[in-house]
DNA sequence: AAGGGACGCGCG
DNA sequence: AAAGCGCGCGTCCCTT
C-alpha cells in the first residue's frame, strides 16, 4: 500500500478540499482535520511510522491540503516512503510572506509569533542537525498546538487582506513550490557522468592526483610565468597577478575579465584561457561530481523563496550556476528524453502585464519583445532595446543603458511609470509589493539613520552624499523587486500548474532509474531555474508534455493578469540533452 | 586553525 | 564595449 503512487488518484474538481493540519505531540504525529472555517472536525494520533500510510489513504480519498510547519522537514520522509502529496500549506513560508505584506491590514498577531520567521533554509539546518546527530531544532513550531495556532493566525491575517489581494494564491503557489523543491531533490537531474568526464579531459587533461593542477592548467600557468617574467607566480592569487601585470606595464585596476579584454598584450589570451579552465576545474571539476553526482543524478538542495524577491536559491553544488558548457552532461535516461522550456523575456512581459501597458503588450505579442520595441521605433536595434529594457528594470543611470532607457518612457509610459514609481518609493524608504502581495523587507534602522543624519543642520557633504547613494541603492532595489518578484510568482504559477498536469500522465513502461522515487516513473520536473524548466519524460510522451508546458504557461499568465493580452511565448526543445545546439 | 571579507565568475 | 538587479561558491588573504 505504501508504495502506491498516490498521484494517480486525482479526486477531480468536485472533491471537497479540507485542511489536514500535521504536528507532533508526545512523540506521535497528530493530524487534525479542519473545515472551511478552521473548526476542528476530526483528530487522529499516529505513530511516526504510520504517518505515510495515513497520507496515502487521505490522498486516495480526497487529497486534502496538508498544513505543516515546514515542507522541507515533513515531506522528504514521505517521498522516501514512496508517498506524494498533492497540495500543502507551508506555514513557515507563508508566515514570512504574510507577516510583512503591505496587503495585510492586521499583521500584529503574526508578527508577534516570531518563532515562525525561521531562516531561509530550514532544510539545510535539519540536514546539518541529522548529520551531526544533534537534537531536533529547539523551536517548538512543529508541535500540533503551535501549528494549529499559527494556521489560525494566518487565516485571521488573510481575512484582513485588502480586496483583490493575491496573497491566498501566493501562499498556495509558494507551498506547491516547496513540494516541488523536495520532489526535484528526490528525483535529481539526470547527469551523464561519462560525458562530464569527457568534457573535463578534453579541456583540462587527465584527472590529476588530488591537490595537483590538471596538465592543461599547469601548462597555461607556466606560460603565464614566462610571459610575465615571474617564475614563481601563482595565477590564482589576484593580488600577485595584478602586481605582475603592473610590472609588465599593463595598466589595469583589477584582474577581472572585462577589464583584461580591453588590453592588447600577448599575456591576455593566455590569462583568459587560464581563468576559464581554472573556473571549470574548481567549480565543476572532478571534485564537484564526486561530491554532488551519484547514480547518474545531480541532487541540489533547492530553497524556495531563498531570495527576498521570492526567487528560489540553492544550497550545495551551485545548482543555479551550472555553466552552459556543461549542459551536455544533462542527459535523459535510455528511452527517456528532456523537454527543455524557457520563457522568452519573462521580466519585461511581467512588467507589461502588471502595469497593463497596452502598447508594450501589442509590441510583444506573438514575437520577440525586443524586436517589437524596435518596430515601434523606440530604439534602433534589438540590442539597444534589450539594453534599454534592462536599464529600466535595474535602474541604470550611466552608460549606454542609462542613455537609452528614457526613450522607452515616451513609447511605453505606463510600464515605465510603474518601475519609476517603485524606485521613488524605495528612495523614500517606503515598501513596495509584487502583484500577489509579497512586500519588501524594511529598509532597516541603519538606512533610516543615514537618511536622518543627512537632514540634520550640521550634516557634512559626505553625510549627504552617503544618504543620497543609499537612497538610490534602495530605489534600484525596489524598482527591480516588483518585476523580479512578480516574475517569480509567474514562474511559481507555471510550475504548480505543470506539476499537476504531469500527474495525469501514465506511468512509463520503461522506468527511469528504477531505484528512484515512485513519481519519477512518469513525466516529472527535474530542474527549475527562474524562467526555465526541464521535464524528464518517456520519449513517447514528449509532445504531450511539451503541450502541457505551454498550456501551463498560458494558465499562469491568466492567473496573474486575467484577460490582459500579454503572452508568454516559450522556447521548447525536446532532446536527449539539455545542451542548446 | 578557524572565520570573515574581498575578489572574481558562474547563473537568471 | 559596460554597470544596473538578484544570487552561490571557490580561492586567497588577513585577522583573531
Amino acid at each position: 500500500m505504501r508504495a502506491a503512487d498516490t498521484a494517480s488518484a486525482d479526486p477531480g474538481p468536485l472533491a471537497p478540499i479540507t485542511w489536514a493540519v500535521v504536528g507532533d505531540h508526545d512523540q506521535r504525529v497528530v493530524v487534525v482535520d479542519l473545515d472551511a472555517d478552521a473548526g476542528e472536525r476530526r483528530r487522529v494520533s499516529l505513530a511516526p511510522g504510520e504517518f505515510a500510510d495515513h497520507v496515502v489513504q487521505r490522498e486516495l480519498a480526497s487529497a486534502p491540503r496538508w498544513v505543516w510547519d515546514d515542507t522541507a522537514r515533513r515531506y522528504p520522509p514521505l517521498l522516501a516512503a514512496g508517498v506524494r502529496a498533492a497540495r500543502s500549506h507551508d506555514l513557515r513560508l507563508s508566515h514570512r510572506i504574510l507577516a510583512c505584506s503591505a496587503d495585510i491590514a492586521a499583521p500584529g498577531a503574526l508578527r508577534a509569533a516570531a518563532e515562525w520567521e525561521g531562516g531561509p533554509s530550514p532544510a539545510v539546518a535539519v540536514a546539518a542537525a541529522t548529520l551531526f546527530d544533534l537534537a531536533a531544532p529547539t523551536d517548538t513550531t512543529g508541535d500540533i498546538a503551535a501549528t494549529l495556532a499559527e494556521f489560525r493566525r494566518q487565516r485571521g491575517a488573510l481575512s484582513t487582506a485588502r480586496a483583490g489581494s493575491g496573497l491566498h494564491l501566493l501562499a498556495a503557489a509558494e507551498s506547491a513550490g516547496a513540494l516541488l523543491a523536495a520532489e526535484m531533490h528526490a528525483a535529481g537531474l539526470p547527469w551523464d557522468q561519462a560525458r562530464h568526464d569527457a568534457v573535463l579531459e578534453a579541456e583540462l587533461g587527465a584527472r590529476p592526483p588530488s591537490g595537483a593542477r590538471p596538465s592543461q592548467l599547469e601548462l597555461l600557468a607556466q606560460r603565464l610565468r614566462e610571459q610575465l617574467d615571474d617564475p614563481t607566480l601563482n595565477p590564482d592569487s589576484a593580488v600577485r597577478l595584478l602586481r605582475a601585470l603592473h610590472r609588465r606595464g599593463i595598466a589595469v585596476e583589477s584582474t577581472s575579465r572585462w577589464e583584461l579584454e580591453r588590453v592588447e598584450h600577448e599575456v591576455v589570451p593566455t590569462l583568459l584561457e587560464y581563468k576559464r579552465l581554472a573556473r571549470l576545474w574548481s567549480a565543476n571539476g572532478w571534485a564537484w561530481s564526486d561530491e554532488w553526482v551519484s547514480a547518474g543524478r545531480f541532487r541540489p538542495v533547492y530553497i524556495p523563496a531563498g531570495v527576498v524577491t521570492g526567487r528560489w536559491a540553492s544550497a550545495g553544488g551551485g545548482a543555479l550556476q551550472i555553466p552552459r558548457g556543461l549542459r551536455s552532461a544533462v542527459r535523459a535516461d535510455p528511452g527517456w528524453c528532456l523537454v527543455v522550456a524557457d520563457v522568452a523575456q519573462l521580466e519585461p512581459r511581467v512588467l507589461c502585464g502588471m502595469s497593463r501597458d497596452a502598447a508594450l503588450a501589442e509590441a510583444s505579442r506573438g514575437r520577440d519583445l525586443y524586436e517589437g520595441i524596435v518596430a515601434d521605433g523606440a530604439v534602433a536595434t534589438r540590442y539597444d532595446a534589450k539594453l534599454a529594457m534592462l536599464g529600466a528594470m535595474y535602474g541604470a543611470t550611466t552608460g549606454e543603458s542609462g542613455r537609452l532607457m528614457p526613450r522607452l518612457r515616451r513609447t511605453y509610459p505606463r510600464a515605465m511609470a510603474m518601475v519609476d514609481a517603485a524606485a521613488r518609493r524605495g528612495e523614500d524608504g517606503a515598501p513596495v509589493s509584487t502583484s500577489w502581495g509579497r512586500t519588501t523587507p524594511d529598509a532597516g534602522a541603519t538606512w533610516r539613520a543615514t537618511q536622518a543624519r543627512a537632514s540634520e543642520a550640521d550634516a557634512s557633504t559626505a553625510d549627504i552624499l552617503r544618504a543620497k547613494r543609499a537612497s538610490r541603492d534602495r530605489g534600484r532595489f525596489t524598482r527591480n523587486f516588483i518585476v523580479q518578484g512578480t516574475a517569480a510568482e509567474w514562474a511559481l504559477a507555471w510550475l504548480a500548474d505543470l506539476r499537476t498536469r504531469l500527474t495525469a500522465f501514465p506511468e512509463a513502461a520503461t522506468a527511469a532509474a528504477a531505484s528512484g522515487p515512485v513519481f519519477a516513473r512518469r513525466p516529472h520536473i527535474a530542474f527549475f531555474l527562474h524562467d526555465e524548466v526541464i521535464v524528464h519524460c518517456p520519449r513517447e510522451h514528449a509532445e504531450e508534455v511539451a503541450e502541457a508546458v505551454r498550456d501551463a504557461a498560458a494558465a499562469a499568465g491568466r492567473l496573474l493578469f486575467g484577460d490582459f493580452p500579454v503572452d508568454f511565448p516559450l522556447d521548447v526543445r525536446i532532446a536527449e540533452s539539455a545542451q542548446k545546439d
